[in-house]
DNA sequence: AACTATTTATAAGC
DNA sequence: TGCTTATAAATAGTT
């Protein structure tokens, strides 16, 4: 109902979604008070929005909740029971997981070992070793950049001080064929920076 | 909207009343219906008749239960009792815990270590190492225990076959002072025990 | 439940 | 966001 029909399908338009919707809404929330009154019906309406913005109507005198309690008790839905449930099984399930990674962690520390066959030490002393070689490789490949890093700054700067030569004879007018040389290692300087510009944060 | 304009409160006539709430409930529905699929909202409504009878609506892919928790996670309104609070926050901060030992372990085993520092680098090797140490101590101690018990053994054996040699030798009535002497060695025999008798298992 | 005159909601435009 | 308006949709009263 409007200028034009618009289909029932998600409106792409974001700017349009919105109006839309704050529209929409407040005619859900107009109509829902309106049976409420007129017909003495019970009524629970909530609708979020993308964003999580909530907006609910609940028939006068009652609550959510107390709606929701009618809703139990007539639907004989368990809703409350099952949810309970549900979330127990879910801390049991993740407990259990919690446990298994405490003691996986602790042997790896060495911790709570005396229990341990000697196949069962050989297997952490792999997994150990497996870890300490990757770690060392990431630690040497990142000494590695910082040498380079480091070396590379240096040239920067070594052709930095011979420019600074060159514009300083340059001005002297000594050595015309010099300002060639100059512009020539200039172009070279310019490729030259620092691989990893903020490596020095991260040792 | 119809023939003629009403005035919104309870309709008295109940024919009318029950008519009316039909046809607003159908309405009701579909306007529902319609804003979750055009503007991506989530929707619950429930509509209770004053017979009792319930009516719902809950946008795809929630159940009502979803959009209760939604509701109660967004608004902060104690919706759920005490206990369920509990619950969830417990399941919460377990969750947390489970995915920080996640992420230690993966480390350890040098997985996902791309975003650290070297300074984090050097913790994680350091505790590596530590770990390490340990394990291989508590592995050469099982190997030491082992030979120990093995030489023990050996010794037991050589013990036993020396009784042998006198008991039969005291058989044959030759050397009497011997039977004074395999006693003395005997109870110290007797003492000679694998420290661990199960250790072969454990290798 | 179907029909329809009328009210109401709202899409598009500003 | 808010107001306006042409039009679509909902529905009150009737059959």
């Amino acid at each position: 109902m409007g200028r034009g029909k618009i289909e029932i399908k998600r409106i792409e338009n974001s700017t349009n979604r919105h109006v839309t919707y704050s529209k929409r809404r407040n005619g859900l929330m107009k109509k829902a008070k309106e049976i409420a009154v007129l017909c003495d019906a019970h009524v629970s309406l909530v609708i979020i929005a993308s964003s999580g913005k909530i907006h609910e109507y609940c028939s006068h005198p009652n609550t959510l909740i107390n709606i929701m309690e009618k809703y139990h008790k007539h639907s004989g839905k368990k809703l409350w029971d099952a949810k309970h449930e549900n979330l127990s099984n879910e801390l049991d399930r993740i407990k259990k997981e919690n446990d298994s990674m405490q003691v996986e962690l602790r042997h790896i520390k060495g911790e709570d070992i005396t229990s341990l066959q000697y196949k069962e030490l050989m297997t952490i002393e792999e997994s150990l070793e497996n870890g300490l070689a990757i770690i060392r490789d990431k630690q040497e490949r990142i000494l590695m950049l910082a040498e380079e890093d480091k070396s590379l700054s240096y040239k920067l700067q070594q052709l930095e001080m011979a420019m600074e030569d060159n514009v300083r004879q340059m001005n002297n007018g000594y050595h015309p064929r010099a300002v060639r040389d100059y512009n020539t290692q200039m172009s070279f300087a310019f490729c030259v920076q620092p691989i990893q510009p903020n490596l020095q944060e991260r040792i």
